[in-house]
DNA sequence: TTTTATATCTAATAATTAGTTCAAATAATT
DNA sequence: AATTATTTGAACTAATTATTAGATATAAAA
C-alpha cells in the first residue's frame, strides 16, 4: 500500500508466519493467493491481504502473489538480510538445544558465541562452537557486532546476564529464563516462557469450545 | 466481577504472567496492589484490575489483593490444580531440554512419557524417564489419561506425530517443530517457533523506537 | 468480443482490547 | 470523629485489530 506507514505490531507478529507458509508451499508453484496463505496460516484471507499491503503493492488482482517476490519482501522488511549476529548465554540443556537449532541460521541469523559460567562447560564444544566464560562477552560483541543476546540461564541469573548483554552493546534480547526482565530504553526484549504456554493450553483444556489467542 | 462470563483471550494470556509475578514477589508480603503487579508484569494497572476481576471480586478497596487468595484463584482458573499429564515426542536436543525443564512440574503438569523413533534413543534414560517408541504411545495415553502432547521432533514428522497424538486421545498440543499443524476440531494447538521470535526481534532492530506486541 | 470466475485493494464497519476517570471503600492520620 | 491517602471496581472513552462489502483488475472461457 504505502511504504513509510509503520506496520502494526499484530501484523509484524504474523510476517514470520507468512514466511513459514511460503516455505511450506510446494516448490514448483510460482504464485499463491491470499486464500491459500490464509488457510495455511489459519487466519482470515482479508487479514493476509491487509498485512501484505504494508509491504507495498505486491499482489496482482485476479492472480495473487508471486512467491519469490513476496518472500524477498518479507525477508527485507523483517531485516533478515542484515545477517544479525547473536550469542547464547547459558549452555545447559536448553542453551545447547538452541545452539543446535538450525532454524536460526536458516533465517539469516548467525550464532557467533556461546557463554556460560560453569567451569565444567567452559572450553567444551557445543554445536561446533567453544563455550566461553562471560568475561569474554564484551570482546566477542565488539568483534562480531552482536545485536542479539539469547538468554537460557536459570532464572536467578537472567537479569544479571541481561544487564551484562546490554552493557556489551546488545540491542535485542530473547529470554527463555522464566523471569520477567526489567525494561531498558531502546532495548527490545522478548520472553518465551515454556510453562506459560502450557498454562494457556491448560485453561482451554477445560473449555474446549473457546477460541484462544495465538 | 462475574463468574460465568468468559475470559477474553488477551486476558487468558496474561494470567500465567500474573502468577509468575506473584512468585517473584517477596515471600513475606501478604498483599499486593494492582500497581505493583502492573509494574512487574509491565502492563497498565487498570488492565491488571480488569483482568483479575474476571476471576471474581478478589481485591479490597484501599488495600489490594491477598497474594495467596490470588494465587489460588489463578491456579484454579488456569486448571493447574487438575494435574494434567503430558508426553514429549521427539527426544533430541530440544526434547531433552524440555524433559529436564523443571517449570512444568512446578506448575502442576506431569511429564509421564518420552517418545522417539530413533533406536539409539529408545530405552535410554532422560530426566529420569525411559524413552519409549511411538507404538507404546497409545497405552501410555490411556494409562495416564494424557491430555497434552508436546512435539519436539524435526518439522517433517510433526504433523504425523500430531495426528498420532490426537488419535491417542490427546486434546492439546504444544508444538515446537517449525511447521504449521493442521487444525482439528476440539483440539487446541499452540506453536512456539523459536526462529519466529528472533525474526520479530529482528524487525525492531532496525526500528528501535517502535513498540512491539508481546 | 463478451462473459464469467478469480482475487487484490480500499473503505467502511465491527469486534476486541486498552486506557481514563471517578465513585466507593478501607486504613491511617490528625 | 473527621480528614486524608490508597486502592479497587465499573462506566466510559480511545485505540487497535479484524472483518465485510464493494470496486477494480486479470485471465480464461464462451
Amino acid at each position: 500500500m504505502k511504504e513509510n506507514k509503520q506496520i502494526p505490531p499484530a501484523t509484524v507478529k504474523r510476517l514470520p508466519l507468512y514466511l513459514q507458509c511460503l516455505d511450506q508451499l510446494k516448490t514448483d508453484s510460482i504464485g499463491v493467493s491470499s486464500r491459500k496463505l490464509a488457510e495455511l496460516a489459519k487466519v482470515n484471507d482479508a487479514q493476509v491481504r491487509r498485512d501484505l499491503s504494508y509491504l507495498g503493492t505486491l499482489g496482482t488482482r485476479g492472480v495473487g502473489y508471486d512467491i519469490s517476490t513476496l518472500r524477498n519482501q518479507l525477508q527485507l522488511e523483517l531485516g533478515l538480510v542484515e545477517g544479525w549476529s547473536a550469542v547464547i548465554v547459558g549452555i545447559g540443556n536448553l542453551g545447547s538445544a538452541l545452539a543446535h537449532y538450525g532454524g536460526f541460521r536458516e533465517k539469516g541469523f548467525g550464532i557467533v558465541g556461546l557463554f556460560d559460567e560453569d567451569p565444567k562447560k567452559i572450553d567444551s564444544q557445543v554445536a561446533g562452537l567453544v563455550v566461553k566464560p562471560l568475561k569474554e562477552l564484551k570482546s566477542y560483541c565488539e568483534k562480531f557486532d552482536v545485536a542479539i543476546g539469547i538468554i537460557a540461564t536459570p532464572g536467578q541469573y537472567a537479569q544479571g546476564v541481561a544487564d551484562h548483554l546490554i552493557n556489551c552493546g546488545v540491542r535485542s534480547i530473547l529470554n527463555f529464563a522464566p523471569v520477567l526482565l526489567k525494561n531498558t530504553p531502546n532495548i527490545q526484549i522478548r520472553s518465551v516462557d515454556l510453562s506459560q504456554e502450557l498454562q494457556i493450553l491448560s485453561y482451554y483444556l477445560d473449555r474446549p469450545i473457546l477460541k484462544a489467542v495465538d
